[in-house]
RNA sequence: GCGAUUAUCGUAUAACGCUAUUACUCCGGUUUGUGGUACCGGUUAUCUGGGUUCGAUUCCCAGUAGUCGCCCCA
């Protein structure tokens, strides 16, 4: 206990973030929240605390998440709290919540942080932020066409093609029908639904000796196959979409989502190349959420993406821009002397005050090398002061980039970063 | 919770069982006030604990940690 020192990596699961992995998050939450805001969606946000309750009301299908794959514990008051692992709950409340006084349709995302516990793997932390986008009171099936539209404009925004990830989309109540009309049995659904989600893992045999387990009746058994292969479904959903010049979407009669509060249309979204098999995003139609809070149902629509799936699909497809943005300073002042630190201090922050990103280098380094670290961190411009140019009030300004350099007095310089900005 | 796999300077890597390679980074110098190139020099590593062996980075066992997959899926 005496000497041991502590490690310097992260917790299990989660990311620290440097400057350049921030230029990349930075990217990927400012290109979510640009197109979510060009629908016409409206920010919003939490705390990622939540008594636990809220989690535990969706019924008891969810036990084992909230029991064995969250951040649960016990506060000083003896109150339940949660980590939050998902977005959906907290909207809703928050929209159940003033719904005398919300004007619907209503459209809000959020770029929230979750958490889960459980083993890191490709494509899943136990924390990851997720852009969230939903509807609420859009009843209209051309609400679920808008919400898949943002969702996959979001990709091409980022400079994905069509081709690169597929739509896949179903509908419960669909479905539900379905079922119901060959002779499945209402209760029986739900475990054909489970079953269906992990179809494409386990072999044709496995599946269809499942199946029988399910329904008892190999006849049965067999209808069901038959009907869930005949995928030509044209949905009002895929007809819209195709509307909208969206093509890239199939109807896949398997596709389940975890969540049971989901009622109609569900749809996911995959990465085609193959190196990504996690979905990209998932969302779809819960139109009875709110009524934990209250016996009025608003229906809301909606969908998931997170950052760390995002950011394997942007690389595997080589869409991450090469040369990022960074918070670096625009100019550096570099005093010759540490005994003119305080000048170059009182020169940086002059020019703040002319709305310039303005830092000092106060090290103890070479000149030389001091440029050199400036160059490398991509500032863009120097000023070097030294007794000469303090006694002179004539600067040299140093354009790290273009390798060029101008002269005169802070003021003129000043006035040429601000220029080349433009 | 289960399985597979990996563990060497800060990073990435090399090493028939004979105390460790190379590159980048970093620090210093060539250049005591003007960068990105070049050259020279330097600091820093075998995850932990056992075992086999004259001798272990190398082989074996356990632990720990990472990665990938399963389960589950938010």
């Amino acid at each position: 206990m005496t000497d041991k020192k502590l490690k310097t990596e992260p917790y299990k699961g989660v990311r620290d973030f440097y400057p350049e992995d921030m230029a990349i998050q930075r990217y990927i939450f400012d290109m979510w929240s640009k197109t979510a805001e060009s629908f016409g969606y409206e920010r919003y946000d939490a705390s990622i605390l939540e008594p636990s309750d809220l989690y535990k009301s969706k019924g008891a299908e969810n036990a084992e998440i909230i029991n064995d794959q969250s951040y649960t514990f016990i506060d000083r008051g003896e109150r339940e709290v949660t980590l939050r692992p998902e977005m959906t709950p907290t909207i809703a409340r928050m929209v159940a919540g003033r719904r005398r006084e919300l004007k619907f349709p209503l459209r809000w995302y959020s770029i929230p942080n979750l958490f889960r516990y459980e083993r890191p793997q490709r494509g899943r932390l136990r924390e990851h932020w997720q852009l969230n986008c939903d509807m609420f009171g859009g009843d209209d099936y051309s609400a679920d066409v808008e919400i898949i539209a943002l969702a996959y404009q979001t990709l091409i925004n980022f400079g994905a093609t069509p081709d690169m990830f597929e739509i896949q989309v179903n509908d419960r109540a669909l479905m539900t029908r379905l079922y119901t009309a060959i002779g499945v049995n209402e209760s029986a659904i739900s475990a054909i639904t489970k079953l269906n989600d992990k179809r494409n893992k386990i072999d044709t045999e496995t599946y269809r000796n499942e199946l029988v387990s399910i329904v008892n009746d190999e006849t049965l058994a067999e209808e069901i196959i038959i009907m869930l292969d005949k995928s030509d479904e044209q949905t009002d959903v895929i007809v819209g979409l195709a509307e909208l010049g969206i093509n890239n979407v199939v109807f896949n009669k398997s596709l389940a989502r975890g969540f049971d509060y989901y009622t109609d249309t569900v749809f996911e979204i995959f990465d085609k190349s193959g190196e990504n098999n996690r979905s990209l995003l998932g969302g779809g139609r819960y139109d009875n959420l709110t009524q934990m809070f209250d016996n009025d149902p608003i229906s809301g629509i909606g969908f998931g993406m997170g950052d760390v799936t995002m950011r394997d699909f942007l690389e595997t497809h080589k869409l991450l821009p090469s040369h990022l943005k960074t918070t670096a300073p625009t100019l550096i002042i570099i005093p010759t002397d540490s005994a003119l630190n305080l000048e170059a201090q009182k020169i940086a922050q002059f020019l703040r005050s002319r709305d310039i990103r303005v830092t000092t280098d106060i090290g103890t380094k070479k000149l030389g090398k001091k440029i050199t670290d400036a160059a490398d961190r991509g500032v863009i411009y120097a000023i070097i002061v030294g007794e000469n140019e303090i006694k002179s009030n004539h600067f040299t300004l140093k354009n790290l980039e273009h390798n060029s350099e101008e002269n005169g007095n802070i003021d003129e310089l000043s006035t040429i970063i601000i220029t080349n900005k433009k």
